[in-house]
RNA sequence: GCCGGUGUGGCGGAAUUGGUAGACGCAGCAGACUCAAAAUCUGCCAUGGGCAACCAUGUGUCGGUUCGACUCCGACCACCGGCACCA
């Protein structure tokens, strides 16, 4: 064996012998459990991050431990190709996007290769591969066909310099990013799919994904918006007959408040009072030249303007003024909201600020308990209690919006609570025909036309004569050409006559192929269920599928926790009510792995340009403790500035190359660092430092397996095979009669580490805490200097024990000391180990003595000692003696196995 | 703004079901080895007081429940993520 711990060596050599054995290469076997483990595939932008790092790193963690429990584990890798920062870069280098992103993909195989995942790379997918994407097509047209797919208009970012649409990210304070040209909203025709008909279906599967974290499932819920209230009409006369003016509320009980009605800039109600009043039309292009982002929204200044018309209270007759307010949402319910200034506070801001009446007509008493005694209803046998709370309309205050509260000033309402009060209403709204109760979603339907490029086209041909025709499925894929490079201006495959020119299919005639293609969410909506179908040719999903499905750990950053999982849900969904698939759910359980952080530095320039530099790059300079005093440039000495930590990205200039970390560390000690800093889901903090540990770490390792095994010499305790197995499972372990207590000890110290790394690795999924079990153990190793055969024989078990435990973790280094440690046979093939009951059982334990709840004691006890011997122990112990000292007690608390609480 | 999350030593974190706060590591300090350095090993390391035994305080802030609270409840503060054409 080798002194030295030389990483490049031992991963080149673990690497080769996994591929010449083609060991993760899977194939259905239902003669053993399935483990289906995902990590999220990655956007081939050039080069791994540290993200992708930890993100398949954990993947990797669970899938080579589930391996070894057993499980027949597929873990597959592809390529979410599609996308615009391909589009991005040719425009800057004036490379067609798809050889951009084939020469990354090319890249970042390599990168992940080096990496040392157990990955069946005979499943990989990129998702802008006419293999691939033919099947968005193929499924859009059954989707088409079953109504779930449809068209109609949809709101866009018009660049009117550059002729293009653009990305919400592309539109910068209102105007294009390359242009600064102001961006205007246009109105197009664009594909929608229905998520909306499975809005309460996602909604109530929610409940059946235990394995799903809460946050993410209550932010799913939320963005579904399930709402119950009543929809209604104000009605109208413009000279043509009467009208309905539609809106939606929550809060029917205060419908005898309203005192406007606001609608959005796009509503017919607003464009028909706009045609003879300039300052209206103004007002309205002004609002929609906003921004269509709910948070800019949400901050945004609110404004209105009066349309001049008004329509008809359905209740009380009286005549409400219509405006059109900014904050009004075309997209959500009828694009109009009833006004209610007393009870809505951004109503309450809103008739402030323009003047408008605020009715007071719901009370709340002192307590908030009970009504008084305004109205019919009153109950006069209840105790009349605290007189109602004051309203003013000079401030808003936090009750004026509680649905706890009775109406008042509402005629026949009076007196009724606020369920009462909406089912009264409700039923007398629908008595004269002008609403009902409904229920009303937040979702929307999911608009898939992108005016691009790089994306997977739509299979449609628009024809003269018979309209809109579906690319026959004989004609599937239409195929992306890749030669195109953007310019900035527009898609340039409507500059393609090649690609847009075509025959109609059903009668033949000239027509022109839909130039839009897909969002690249589509692309990454059934990826997962293409690796358990891979390389079919003749169908999207087959019944390799059913095998795999569903995903049983997902892993992923928690940025995807709403839209591409909500979207997964949508789309699997439809593949299985169109007889493709069987499951419904795709992910039973899902890891949200935090982010990676680091240092960021800054220097700002006399022009008032912020510079900022690589903490590689940085010197801190600390104080005898080790606190912070300040930081310089490397290069020229002088100081920069720290602005704490931060996610790592290239415009902050603190990101870290995985690749050459690889080769100066290796792929375990990244791995092992990456799994020790931080639990799963919490963020993580780059440090150079604790790299450095890490790697300590694997050195200590590879010495101590290396100081054991060349210690061998010709004695009795040499290293040999049948030794090691003998300590295994095959056999049971040493008796304890014949150990020595230091012996004894570093057994349990062995298996105690084995059942708390069984336990985090599996149930748990918390790596940390297991690397630091095994740091524990080893240090307790470190300290048995017993070179007796007997002895040696346990340091073998021992270090057995470690070998196994982190394989999953540092798989080379773990791959090559096992061998070294005298077996030929693949570790990672290797079962788990089981701890040794016997290694375990103690014939005393230490229990903690409390007084008042505070440590006062400690006390040895035997294994198995009943409460009264406990507890007459604890009051024994000199120590807790001094502290109760005469006292009276009150109380004695005994907690098995843990402490004791003595009250006096 | 709305929704979701986080807050523990100089730092990352541990404490799994309400039961010993600070495991493990990083940084730091002291020492051993060395001609020296690197590497490695040993010890110390929450704060205040005390020679020490020990005592008091301490898990963002304020309050509550409990024999006992980092953990449960209420209010607040700070920071982070998402908000529908970035992926």
């Amino acid at each position: 064996m080798q002194e030295r711990y030389d990483h490049a060596a031992i991963e080149s050599q673990a690497q080769g012998e996994w591929r010449s054995q083609r060991a993760f290469a899977v194939a259905e076997d239902t003669r053993r459990p399935k483990y289906y483990c995902l990590s999220m595939f990655p956007y081939p932008s050039g080069r791994l991050h540290m993200g992708h790092v930890r993100n398949y790193t954990i993947g990797d963690v669970i899938s080579r431990f589930m391996r070894m429990r057993g499980y027949n584990v597929l873990q597959p890798m592809g390529w979410d190709a599609f996308g615009l920062p391909a589009e991005n870069a040719a425009m800057k280098n004036h490379v067609p996007p798809a050889q951009w992103t084939y020469e990354n993909i090319a890249y970042m195989k390599q990168q992940l290769q080096s990496l040392g995942f157990a990955i069946d790379w005979d499943r990989e997918v990129a998702t802008c591969t006419p293999e691939y994407y033919r099947w968005n097509q193929w499924f859009f047209l059954r989707m088409l066909e079953a109504g779930i797919a449809y068209k109609k208009t949809g709101v866009v970012n018009w660049d009117p310099v550059d002729q293009t649409v653009l990305a919400n990210e592309q539109v910068i304070d209102g105007r294009g990013w390359r242009t600064g040209a102001l961006v205007e909203k246009r109105e197009i025709p664009m594909y929608y799919l229905r998520i909306t008909q499975y809005a309460q279906e996602l909604l109530d599967a929610l409940n059946e994904l235990p394995g799903w974290p809460e946050r993410v499932r209550t932010m799913q819920a939320n963005w579904i918006g399930r709402s119950e209230g009543v929809r209604f009409a104000f009605p109208y006369d413009l000279g043509g007959g009467q009208q309905l003016l539609y809106v939606f509320t929550t809060r029917a009980d205060t419908i005898m408040g309203v005192t406007f009605c606001a609608v959005a800039a796009e509503h017919p109600l607003a464009t028909h009072a706009a045609t003879n009043n300039p300052a209206l039309a103004a007002f309205i292009d002004e609002c929609k030249r906003g921004t269509a982002m709910e948070a800019e929204l949400a901050v945004m200044e609110k404004k209105g303007m009066a349309t001049g018309l008004f329509v008809t209270h359905p209740l009380t007759g009286m005549q409400v003024p219509v405006w059109v307010g900014n904050y009004v949402l075309m997209t959500y319910g009828d694009g109009a909201v009833m006004g209610v200034p007393a009870h809505d506070e951004r109503d309450f801001e809103f008739a402030k600020k323009y003047g408008l009446e605020i009715r007071q007509v719901i009370d709340m008493t002192g307590d908030g308990r009970r009504a008084t005694g305004y109205g019919q209803n009153q109950d006069l046998t209840v105790d009349r209690g605290p007189l109602p709370v004051a309203f003013s309309t000079a401030e808003w205050q936090d009750w004026y919006d509680t649905k706890s509260g009775v109406c008042i000033h509402s005629g026949k309402y009076d007196g009724l609570t606020y369920q009462a009060a909406v089912d009264a209403i409700a039923a007398d709204l629908q008595a004269q025909g002008l609403g009902n109760k409904q229920v009303q979603w937040r979702l929307r339907d999911w608009g898939i036309s992108r005016q691009r490029y790089w994306g997977c086209p739509i299979p449609l041909i628009h024809c003269p004569a018979c309209g809109d025709v579906p690319v026959p499925d004989a004609d599937l894929p239409v195929k992306l050409p890749e030669g195109l490079v953007p310019d900035g201006s527009g898609n340039p495959l409507n500059k393609t006559p090649s690609f847009y020119e075509c025959r109609c299919p059903q009668c033949g005639g000239l027509a022109r192929r839909e130039t839009d293609t897909m969002d690249t969410f589509v692309d990454s909506s059934w990826y997962f269920l293409r690796f358990a179908s891979a390389n079919n040719a003749q169908a999207m999903s087959d019944a390799r599928a059913d095998y795999w499905m569903p995903v049983d750990q997902y892993i992923g950053g928690i940025e995807h926790a709403i839209l591409h999982l909500l979207y997964s849900r949508f789309w699997t969904r439809a593949m299985h009510d169109l007889g493709l698939v069987k499951v419904t759910e795709p992910f039973a359980n899902l890891l949200t792995q935090g982010m990676v952080l680091n240092d960021i530095y800054s220097r700002k320039g006399e022009d008032g340009r912020v510079d900022y530099f690589s903490p590689a790059d940085v010197d801190v300079q600390t104080d005898a403790k080790g606190l912070r005093l300040s930081s310089t440039l490397r290069s020229d000495g002088l100081p920069v500035e720290w602005e704490g930590m931060r996610t790592m990205s290239k415009s902050k200039g603190n990101g870290v190359d995985p690749q050459q970390l690889v080769e100066r560390y290796g792929a375990d000690s990244i791995r092992l660092f990456m799994m020790f800093k931080a639990p799963p889901e919490d963020s993580l903090e780059w440090s150079d430092d604790g790299v450095e540990g890490a790697a300590r770490f694997m050195r200590r390792l590879w010495r101590m397996v290396f100081e054991h095994v060349s210690g061998a010499g010709d004695g009795p305790g040499a290293v040999a095979g049948s030794e090691a197995s003998a300590t295994q499972a095959q056999a049971p372990g040493p008796t304890p009669q014949s150990l020595t207590d230091a012996q004894c000890e570093l057994r349990r110290a062995t298996h105690s580490a084995l059942v708390k790394v069984t336990d985090d690795l599996g149930r748990r999924r918390i790596f940390n805490t297991a690397i630091a079990a095994v740091m524990e153990l080893m240090n307790s190793l470190s300290r048995f200097t017993d070179t007796s055969p007997q002895g040696r024989a346990i340091v073998q078990e021992s270090l057995e024990l470690i070998v196994q435990m982190l394989a999953p973790i540092v798989p080379h280094a773990a791959h090559v000391l096992w061998k070294e440690l005298g077996h030929d046979d693949l570790l990672l093939n290797r079962a788990w180990p089981q701890a040794d009951p016997a290694a375990l059982v103690q014939d005393s334990i230490d229990i903690v003595v409390q007084v008042n709840g505070k440590l006062r004691g400690r006390i040895t006890v035997p294994t198995g000692a009943g409460d009264t011997q406990v507890r007459e122990a604890a009051l024994a112990d000199e120590q807790v003696r001094k502290w109760i000292d005469g006292k009276p007690l009150r109380k004695v608390i005994v907690v098995p196995g843990k402490l004791v609480n003595v009250v006096v």
